[in-house]
DNA sequence: AAAGATTGAGTCTTCAATCTTT
DNA sequence: AAAGATTGAAGACTCAATCTTT
């Protein structure tokens, strides 16, 4: 009878899982967005910088494009560019690799520490304002650990009995 | 002594709330890649465009440019040139608004309709692999409703002793 | 030939400015 | 003037092609 509960239906997004992705999306969205606003009106450099300096200042010595791209998980072209916008103001420097001459050294410079420092606290602010005032401490801690859950790269571990 | 160390407490990404932010980031970056990868393998249009389908789908009757703005959280500019594309294919139907000549009404078409169902099997079997797999059905149950809580757009409604 | 990295061309996004109707 | 929507120009992303070194 009813056309449009038959159509809820055969769109179905109805599964456990799939409930968990409409969510995810929508909460990686709203967070997201809160912490570039926030970035921006502070005039602060987006939240992608971010995460390459603090992937550079975390291992103190200069590490290659290549090292780079595993860990944010980015397309070899797209971080080649994104280096070039960090460069220009000096936020990194790059060198030759004295061990490989295809390579270049990627290092975060000292404006680019001052840099990753002055965002901290804004993002943080932000993180802490838009997850810890909707989560309680346990609540946060539970959540933290069925994301790790689904966060790894790697295959589900051991989840139907695969091997390694 | 250690510097690497005072290093790492103060960059600080520590908190509760911060743990759940970085994964909720990774997940959402992993899973999505791998929906965007397995859409274009098959042919089929990028993610965003199954949203606007689905929300034109859902409202049976058209849908001002402005109400799929809300729904979708995208600004005016973007979901202008995004109707723009989906148009052009005919997956959607813009006409003049008879109650308000500023506006536009946008209409799926049949071919719109044919689309998203086309795209339905190919995004859901990636979703459910890639989270089904990994959570039982508690978890997956016990994760949507934390992530409930941080996926709406209101605020916090009464954070601290929140009601249903 | 393969690996590390960059570039040209085309597409998409962003911001501010614009146009039309209320 | 404000609301709904679109557009020009500049910036960023994507893909394939390229360059250099191994």
């Amino acid at each position: 009878m009813h056309m449009h509960i038959d159509c809820e239906m055969a769109i179905g997004a109805n599964s456990p899982a799939f409930q968990v992705w409409v969510r995810l999306v929508r909460s990686h969205q709203r967070i997201r967005h809160e912490v570039e606003a926030a970035l921006k009106s502070e005039g602060l450099p987006p939240l992608e910088w971010y995460d390459v300096l603090l992937e550079l200042e975390r291992h103190n010595e200069p590490l290659r494009a290549r090292d780079l791209e595993q860990k944010l998980l980015l397309a070899q072209y797209n971080l080649s560019r994104l280096l070039d916008r960090l460069e220009k103001p000096r936020l990194i420097i790059r060198r030759p690799d004295p061990a490989d001459g295809r390579s270049r050294l990627i290092q975060i410079s000292d404006k680019g520490l001052a840099t990753r420092r002055n965002m901290w606290p804004v993002y943080r602010r932000v993180v802490e304002g838009s997850i810890g005032a909707r989560l309680t401490a346990l609540q946060a801690n539970d959540l933290a650990g069925l994301l790790a859950l689904l966060a790894s790269s790697d295959e589900p571990a051991s989840a139907h009995g695969a091997s390694a």
